[in-house]
DNA sequence: TATTGTTATACTCTATAACTATA
DNA sequence: TATAGTTATAGAGTATAACAATA
């Protein structure tokens, strides 16, 4: 097999050409595939002045739970606290959450959200959904059901 | 609700310490907690020396599919060529491939993977499935069968 | 004109480590 | 000593745009 091939078969080994690739039995692998898509269609959906699915996550977390710490806030992502500098500069730069002072530990900053931070994650909450409804029409109801269960099964086996 | 709040309480909201967050409902936030934390313990379990995963999932197609073009290994991962120059030089720097010329077309650098490459994925491949074995294992064999299907059907979607 | 491999470049996301001010 | 927020920094991983060689 040494030397140079046939062009005429360079694409593909004839013998493996319908094979299925091995890489399509790991979880992660296909993880990173189906995460690839659904973000690049969030972002495409949401277009350049829409808030990045992270952005859009902490907001989601800080109008539902006012004055979290942003200690709180990374612990609740998944991320580190040096992460959510950035981020909570964003979202308070948009006008979306504030940044308060709490009585009786001044090294903490609980965020709260802005009206128009509600607003604005009325709109994106709609627009998501839509988002996700179009892009993964061909699964059923019960199928994305039971996606989210076992998704979420794995963060909470690692949790323990 | 204006100024300071009490320090008692600057975790959470206590009306909403039991609440489930409305994030939880996105398969595109579940699917990227579940990545990373997949990927993570990928990284954890091969150790600084070992294959990085986009490097592994590289090296599973060249051996699967020899005389692969890098064109086409792009196509099958799913990314740019440009991004593919960096893994295939550090697969070749490890000596697990050669970039071979093909007769017919000049532009073309068929990859074929050397028999130290095989002797590589090998092993880690049973480091990998070690890895998602124990990560995983409080997933039944069906329900990790219906999570692959579920996320290569998100793919097999996009590709129409 | 189009394609392959490549380079240059920039952007997003993340992590680690160290600092400060507080506790 | 420990914690909250912050900064600096670096490292993956990705994309876009352009180029030379070749088709």
């Amino acid at each position: 097999m040494a030397g140079p091939i046939s062009a005429r078969r360079h694409h593909e080994d004839e013998a493996n050409v319908e094979a299925v690739p091995i890489l399509e039995e790991f979880i992660g692998y296909n993880l990173k595939r189906a995460y690839m898509i659904v973000q690049a269609d969030f972002r495409r959906a949401l277009g350049d002045e829409g808030l990045a699915p992270r952005v859009f996550s902490a907001l989601a977390l800080v109008v539902q739970f006012p004055n979290i710490t942003q200690s709180g806030l990374a612990r609740l992502l998944g991320i580190e606290r040096s992460g959510l500098v950035a981020l909570v500069d964003e979202l308070e730069r948009r006008g979306f959450l504030k940044r308060t002072q709490v009585r009786g530990d001044r090294r903490v900053q609980a965020l709260v959200a802005t009206s128009a931070g509600e607003k604005a994650l009325d709109e994106t909450l709609a627009a998501v959904r839509a988002h996700e409804t179009a892009l993964l029409s061909g699964l059923s109801a019960s199928e994305k059901e039971v996606l989210l269960t076992l998704l979420q099964k794995i963060r909470v086996m690692e949790a323990s």
